[in-house]
DNA sequence: TATGAATGAGGGTTCATTCAT
DNA sequence: GATGAATGAACCCTCATTCAT
């Protein structure tokens, strides 16, 4: 009776923490975030953090899994008879601006650690392989349809799908003089030309 | 007059440094890997290592200079009188495999780092710079010869390539399942149908 | 609440830190003395004692300060209506010897720190703005009873005996045949007849 | 024949190193200037400073000396005949400002050094006894003439005032509202006072 | 729950010095 | 006489983590 709410309490807590490092890492890298700086964020003492995960490890660990759940969970709000493209790129149509995408740059820090982090390599690959799934299927159904090009393997044109839509972040690192929303047009349009059904 | 080699002898031991400080970096992550990690993999004393370099962070910065001009000099190599196609995906098809892919995992590092490092971000931005100017002068001579569509922008449409070509390797680790000469030609396919003068 | 003698605890360490580092900077000097010393002098690790003081710099301002405070504290001790000359000298006849001299030394490196550290700098001005206030008002106390000479100027007068005083830790430095007693003897009766109204 | 000139350019070597390591030291204290500072302001490379020296001590040592020889030199100038305030406050009244003073600083230095090192204690000493001896012969003659009060013990009384004169670059560091000349006048006045035949 | 004291290895960097040229 | 390459110990400081309270 004493304890009941303390489960949720628990777990509020712990996407606290994961909302202060993930601020961090997003100022300081993966490596470059400390526990200290975590625990300032958080407003927290490293005894107590502690009480929440067993090791910064994991701390990025779940913090990847929970950024790539979210990131990625646009495509699974659609139902498999939306226009082709309306569930393909809802992901960059939800974004409001740069800095939206900016806060995205922690895809990268993930993507450097896959190579170099199991754990992380293993999470990265398992998200994708799931809105890799999303998509194929997105795909056959628009083949189906008629929508998409039937020459197209659903499986590997997911994966350069992915990669796409992943590596729009890059384009605010990389230019100072192209805007927004020409930038996701262009990227739309390329993606549309890509699988619209290719005449003879 | 003692000097002989001198100057050489001293550039060539920066490159050794900047080379062994490439793999440590591949390794462990511009920020996991330490001077001294760089000094055992150089064979070298720290206090020796800082003889050549005055920082680590200045170490970083050349090498990331380096590695860009390096990793985009392709395009530098052809000239605007070969098939658009040739040139624009030149970087993807001289490399030989998921290995040269893997190799290039450092521009992850970069793109991460350049989010909060004013230094890197320059680098990068000049870097790609350079290469949208080449990539827009061969789109331009591909309009003219009618192979590039003409509604596309130049500069908007380099943008976006030089995204979707540094792309490339987040397949390998976001994927297990896709070989490696299958996705060079999706990335083709897909650069060219994009490219190509729309029909009416 | 668990708290308890925690806030006097970390005090108490505070103290107990700063008296080790005073011990090490005499021996070694200010720049001499390194963390790891002063570390082992207070059997404590330096990463506690990081949670302390937040840098090295930070313990040199604060033994310095605390170091002055103490130095020139005899002179509150003393009711302007006590003899000038007992208030002006009670520093010095408080001293017991060569050894008591020689713990002053410490003087000698915030004198030469201070040339080059403006923070250090001001912490020695403040102190001694301090004192030669206290100075200033026995000597105006006893140009009143007519035990000083009403020529002299307070203010600069003070300044003279501050330094004066403070000069006090060169003798054992530089001499090897002059005894305590008699320089006490000798320099107390200089500044006797320093301030003792004149004859006509 | 070929070598003849060379001792002589070796010695002005010495005093280059000497004179780029005295301004290092003010700048950044015994301590703090570093080797390669010193090769720095004497444009000179490490290895030609070590053909030099044999150490850094050496150099220390060599510049103590030089300086408290030089400092002090004002006193061996003068004949016994001259009055005896002339003599003995002939160092205070040759410099020009605080400026002269702010350059004494490096005595601090010395002091502080002489504290924990045994070489430089001894070159402290040394040189501090010539003076005195300058001294104490110049008191006796004042004595002599009457100028002196005979009760002063010469010998005593010579380390007393070379402690008061040293103390004189004090001053500046410590306060920021006295200026020079009236310092001068005062130390002056105070030691004449001392000095002066005492009334019945 | 929650704190913050405590560790000691390791971070990037500088040091005085030596030596081949 | 003169250079600067080379060393490795030591510099100040931060790290992830543990534990008594």
């Amino acid at each position: 009776m004493v304890r009941k709410v303390v489960p949720e309490q628990h777990e509020s807590k712990r996407q606290e923490i994961l909302a202060a490092a993930h601020r961090c890492f997003l100022r300081n890298g993966l490596q470059g975030a400390s526990i200290s700086m975590i625990c300032k964020e958080a407003g927290m003492s490293p005894g107590h953090l502690y009480h929440y995960f067993p090791s910064k490890e994991a701390i990025v660990e779940q913090m990847a899994d929970d950024y790539l759940v979210q990131l990625h969970g646009h495509f699974g709000r659609h139902t498999k008879d939306e226009p082709t493209a309306t569930v393909l790129l809802s992901e960059l149509w939800s974004m409001s601006g740069w800095d939206d995408l900016a806060h995205c740059r922690i895809l990268f820090e993930l993507l450097a650690e896959a190579g170099r982090n199991e754990k992380i390599h293993a999470i990265l690959q398992a998200n994708t392989d799931g809105i890799r799934q999303l998509l194929a299927d997105t795909l056959k159904a628009g083949q189906a349809r008629g929508e998409v090009d039937p020459g197209l393997d659903p499986r590997h044109a997911s994966a350069v799908l992915v990669a796409v839509l992943d590596a729009a972040p890059m384009l605010p690192l990389m230019t100072s003089d192209v805007d927004f929303d020409e930038s996701r047009k262009l990227i739309t349009m390329m993606i549309d030309r890509f699988l619209r059904p290719q005449p003879l």
